[in-house]
RNA sequence: CGGGGUGUAGCGUAGCCCGGUUAGCGCGCCUGCUUUGGGAGCAGGAGGUCGCAAGUUCGAAUCUUGCCACCCCGACCA
């Protein structure tokens, strides 16, 4: 029936749309760029913090929650911080409303204008600085490792579902050391924690690197990122750690007394995921069939679906689904039985497929009979009948099998999707019937980087760090080059 | 903010050029019966300020003007 959704073929971004709203994870709101997420997807949201908090406890971090409201003023202490995000800050300017005099509902009361505006956070380091200029006098109050999850607001002209929405939620660290060199191992600490989770609970292969001057944060010292392929080729940012030397000491005046007795400037790093990585999670795993979960981030891990003729089978039926629900929940598995009534089992299986749920239990009289249970993967849609005995540890393997054929075929992919271009034409080529990540030599200046963008809509996404350097020549201006950086187009 | 497009039931749409019965259809929804191993069938039923406002007209979903919203393409971005 109604089974009309684009494939990724056809429309790549209605795809995107449609397994959104199919699956039921997020829909737009009366709000101008501003989503709901709706209880499936933000489940899925709610798999991720777990996963990613426990990290963040691991190594040290706590969290603590900052005001939502960041005085105007806060926001030109740093000069690069301000023109980074001034465009695009939302401001509050009075505190009351009043009954319109003129009987049309209700107007701002004019008198109620606050004597300094307030701007919505589009990211704390502002107020989070102040605030640690308070905690910090000597060495003896540092590191201050905080975390904090928050929403934020960032006034977008284009928005896509969480990709880009005008106000998202994420997590953002805020760390001050004593030191540059354990601010730098902060920083790096936490690109690895990101790369990990991304890597083994999204399963999805990640290029970690330093972002050209262009491309980093407003603040920053040096911003390091991780970089993830979707299946259309386009690279996607899915988490920065910033490496935010003394600038907001600076600008905050936040010194600390050091073991040898002098006034020095705190180091500090910043570091943020946010529901963008939802949308990469939809465009990294999902095919035409609609969303396609890892294991490791499904609110619904299985899913029971009883087939029965009539009222007798029925009972038996359920009685044995609810069995197989027991053991598999013994075992801490998310499992789902789906007695409804109201729908049939085709139904069920193609709304499972659509939400993507990794294992899928057919539970029906034939079954009972013989002591069986089909199952059916999302990832292969292969379908397998198992002894009743030998489910529960079936469903195990299987879903460390998907979890683990997820990452496999995202790496393959992204391995097939990265090409070296040492020619401008290869370079334009590339872009223009493949996409991927390109490496390919560049001079280090941000004007070859700027008329690249210009040209080719593809910007650098990451300087990587960790790949054996190899001289050659810049592939826009043929200038002498150090090394390969990674070029894509990117969301 | 520039260029283009679209607003008709919960969703998708026909009708608009050329004004004229009760605004039609599919999906979904409700009721009943038959069904149930890959999106069931039949019968009956409910649901509409035609984006908003003003204008032209005997008469506006249809023509005119203004506004609003959304989508696509550009500049900006996690």
């Amino acid at each position: 029936m109604a089974k009309e959704f684009s494939t990724r073929e056809e429309n790549y971004s209605k795809w995107y749309n449609d397994i959104v709203q199919r699956a039921g994870l997020a829909e737009s709101s009366a709000v101008r760029g501003c989503m709901v997420i709706k209880p499936y997807g933000y489940a899925i949201w709610e798999k991720m913090q777990g996963a990613l908090d426990k990290m963040f406890k691991d190594t040290g971090h706590a969290n603590a929650y900052f005001p939502l409201f960041i005085p105007k003023s806060f926001f030109s202490r740093e000069a690069d911080h301000v023109e980074g995000f001034a465009k695009e800050c939302a401001v509050v300017t009075h505190y009351r409303l009043k009954n319109d005099p003129e009987g049309k509902g209700v107007v701002v009361d004019g008198d109620a204008k606050l004597e300094e505006e307030l701007v919505i956070r589009p990211t704390s380091e502002t107020i989070i600085w102040d605030t640690y200029r308070q905690w910090i006098q000597s060495y003896r109050d540092l590191p201050i490792l905080v975390n904090q999850w928050a929403n934020v607001v960032r006034w977008e002209m284009r928005t896509r579902m969480f990709l880009r929405t005008a106000e998202f939620l994420w997590q953002e660290g805020h760390t001050a050391h004593a030191t540059e060199k354990e601010a730098l191992e902060e920083t790096y600490q936490m690109l690895d924690v990101y790369a990990d989770f991304a890597e083994n609970f999204m399963a999805i292969p990640v290029l970690k690197g330093v972002k050209s001057e262009n491309e980093r944060f407003a603040g920053a010292v040096e911003t390091f990122c991780i970089e993830a392929l979707m299946q259309d080729g386009k690279a996607l940012q899915a988490g920065t750690s910033h490496f935010l030397g003394q600038n907001f000491a600076k600008a905050f005046d936040v010194k600390f007394a050091s073991k040898e007795g002098t006034l020095e400037h705190v180091w500090a790093t910043s570091w943020g995921v946010s529901t963008r990585l939802v949308g990469a999670l939809i465009m990294a795993h999902s095919d035409d069939n609609g969303l396609v979960l890892p294991p490791k981030l499904a609110p619904i891990q299985s899913v029971i679906v009883p087939i029965y003729k009539n009222d007798g089978q029925y009972d038996t039926v359920v009685g044995k689904a609810r069995e197989l629900y027991d053991a598999l929940k013994a075992k801490g598995i998310l499992v789902k039985l789906d007695d409804r009534d109201t729908h049939k089992p085709g139904w069920k299986f193609n709304e499972y497929e659509f939400k993507g749920v990794p294992v899928r239990l057919a539970i029906g009289p034939r079954d009972v009979e013989k002591g069986t249970v089909e199952l059916a993967r999302r990832d292969t849609l292969e379908k397998e009948v198992v002894s009743m005995d030998q489910v529960v540890e079936r469903v195990e393997t299987l879903l460390e099998d998907i979890q683990h054929n997820l990452y496999n075929r995202a790496l393959n992919f992204r391995n097939e999707n990265t090409r070296k271009a040492d020619t401008w034409e290869e370079f334009k080529q590339i872009l223009e019937e493949q996409g991927g990540f390109i490496e390919a030599h560049w001079d280090g200046t941000a004007e070859t980087e700027q008329r690249i963008k210009e040209e080719t809509k593809a910007t650098i996404r990451l300087i990587p760090y960790d790949e054996n350097k190899e001289a050659g020549k810049c592939v826009y201006s043929g200038e002498p080059s150090a090394r390969r950086v990674v070029f894509a187009r990117a969301y």
